[in-house]
DNA sequence: GAAATAGTGTCTCTGAGACAGTATCAG
DNA sequence: CTGATACTGTCTCAGAGACACTATTTC
């Protein structure tokens, strides 16, 4: 049948009519130091009472699926979108009938990249919601705990999209304020792909065809001052490769 | 609101009440010779009617978008799926409110890649609709014609999903049999590129490393006999990048 | 033989990776 | 001063791209 012809209201019977809930579920990741964190919740309800879950919520009748996980991502983690960039786009739906074992519903995943200057979490602030999120370190959820529902599935699909992402983009820097030093940078590498290996010498060599140096220098505790840039060009050609060897921390 | 919670039951009013109609629509390649078709049909109703739609239909209470998915692309197109090697996968869903005059309706876009030998498309059988599809150029398509809804948004996110996504997989071996020749392979190149600057001798040492030679041959009407190959690797490393200059076709 | 095609050889150039070296900061 | 860090220099090697060349087919 096709959308092309107006059949639905025909062939199908009342109750076979194909109407489900339509939901976003949001994957927000943030950088600290070099470990990248996730945004869950600790369900305290059956289904998956215990269990961590993602953030969400349904969209509703005026809006579309992007616009409800920007207003999703400021309801249930009581952001203030005002005071920190933020990047969401669309990662995969999920259909399962029994997803869900109360009733149907169809998630539109979402992922949400959240800046940090790289040394403190956004804060969550617990909306108009008992059940507030927080931060969770994402390899290690992933290695150590149950997730309800399919967000296990949904995890691993936001992880491996953004891990593929940077290789090609500057997605990365998604997660860095606008300025930012290479180093900063390199650490939202090493958070994603779970790494220490990246030299930095060359890291600074390919980083910086794609980034435009703004003058200013900014210093850590110690060591020579680096230089402060800007996203220059959204792609990165040739793409950084992945260490694929090599010991994982 | 979380999912974790049951508040669904309790927050919306009945009208308010977030239940949509929701849909598959196919983007169904086919190569043949070196130009990528897409499979559609020519809208005979209001709304739209005279532009060409993708190809279908609704999820059923019983079945997930991918299944949906399968079973319109038997449905739609009349393919015999025993007879022809097929590749689907989600795309993206398209969620606008106004996407469909006519009532909400949320689609969960598909990609189809229908193996070919390169030499005849696979013949589309009008199915039990009265309207049946038929193969479009892709690019001609696209500079052409008027598409219905927001397939033409579908139908580029399609492409660009296809032609980046053989930089670094050997995706494009599924709209080609199970046994091929490298020409064949590189023709499919050509086509979902829209380039004719692919040079043979490159391409095949690029390609042979993830590929197993079958030890046959094949020969064409002129020139020397090809080996046939199978797939090896499904990714490519490094990708294969695609020529950014250069005169299109 | 002529034309077409498959596949290899070869050369150049870009860029990744390893790692040394230099400059600049804090203490 | 020492230690830490930022960045550049340098060398090697893999591989892409251009293109010549050979081998094998049809006509």
């Amino acid at each position: 049948m096709s959308l092309g012809e107006n059949r639905f209201l025909e062939e199908y019977e009342p109750g076979d009519y194909p109407s489900v809930a339509l939901a976003v579920d949001l994957v927000v990741f943030a950088v600290v130091g070099s470990t990248l964190h996730v945004a869950l919740v600790r369900r305290g309800e059956h289904p998956f009472e215990g269990d961590l879950a993602l953030p969400g919520g349904f969209v509703g009748t005026e809006e579309d699926a992007l616009g409800a996980a920007w207003r999703e991502l400021e309801e249930e983690t009581g952001l203030d979108l005002g005071a920190h960039r933020a990047h969401v786009e669309q990662l995969a739906t999920f259909s399962s009938p029994k997803r869900d074992p109360r009733m149907r519903v169809v998630s539109v995943a979402h992922l949400a990249l959240l800046a940090t200057d790289g040394r403190t979490l956004p804060e969550l602030n617990p909306g108009s919601d008992a059940a507030s999120a927080h931060w969770y370190p994402v390899h290690a959820v992933l290695a150590d705990e149950e997730l309800a529902f399919d967000h296990r599935d949904i995890l691993t699909t936001a992880l491996e999209r953004l891990a593929g992402r940077i290789e090609y983009t500057l997605t990365a820097a998604k997660l860095l304020p606008e300025e930012f030093a290479l180093y900063q940078l390199r650490h939202v590498y090493e958070a994603v792909w779970n790494t220490a290996k990246l030299d930095a010498g060359n890291f600074t060599r390919k980083m910086t065809g794609a980034l435009t140096d703004t003058g200013r220098k900014v210093t850590r505790s110690k060591g020579a001052p680096a230089s402060v840039f800007t996203v220059k060009d959204e792609y990165l050609s040739p793409p950084m490769t992945r260490p694929t060897t090599g010991p994982e921390r």
